[in-house]
DNA sequence: AACGTATATTGCAATATTACGATATGTTTG
DNA sequence: CAAACATATCGTAATATTGCAATATACGTT
């Protein structure tokens, strides 16, 4: 059906999968990337890095801002969207957790 | 479109945006719990775990696959699937990197 | 071989995502 | 206030994803 029952799964559960799924596309893989380098938080320089027109980066911006991982404050005549250290770190210590379980389970299986 | 524009974006940025991809949804999530739960790989018994019916469950195991994030060998009647952990170690570095950049750059704008 | 069990594939309907032109909104500057 | 700029929203077309019933495939057992 292309709906996802999100019902059936733990409020946990979609969370994770929200902030995967917003970093589940290159351009904004490319945003992110761009946010890390650009130590200061930069504002609508993004619009020329990518190759991509403006709306639709104004859509990727926002579906990141929907899943928690950016942040963005208007700053006079521009925005100034920066990374939110809260998510990335959250992100961190999901997979982090799963790393160490796998480390600590030598499973010969497979 | 809906189509994505992959060919602007490097290699890299795409095949890291393919795993989150695959983990960017709930039963996708679901999965990954359990097979690390079930220390040992456990096989077919994730179909009764998720309130999704098999086909349906058959092809997000397909989608984890492809991504690389999880693996399937042929286990007699039965198929066996488990994590890689190849894949977990590299979303481990990644999302890490990202977090040491975040914690090094101690930026006070936003 | 025929049956049961486990998983994959096909086909299709419903919905979501991606992309962008056109346009709206808001802000600074002249 | 008007012009210039930055960003958001709307509308829409193309494509992708999600979910499942039906069916196929593959293996072990009788």
């Amino acid at each position: 059906m292309g709906i996802t029952k999100t019902d059936f799964f733990s409020e946990q559960q979609n969370q994770t999968a929200n902030i995967f799924k917003a970093l589940g596309h290159p351009a904004r893989i490319a945003i992110v990337e761009y946010l890390l380098k650009a130590k200061s938080c930069i504002c609508g320089d993004i619009v020329n890095e990518l190759p991509l027109a403006q709306p639709t980066i104004s859509q990727h911006l926002k579906e990141l801002k929907n899943a928690g991982v950016i942040q963005g404050s208007i700053e006079g005549k521009t925005i100034c969207y920066c990374l939110n250290p809260e998510i990335i770190y959250q992100l961190e210590s999901i997979i982090g957790g799963m790393a160490n379980e796998i480390r600590n389970q030598n499973s010969n299986c497979c």
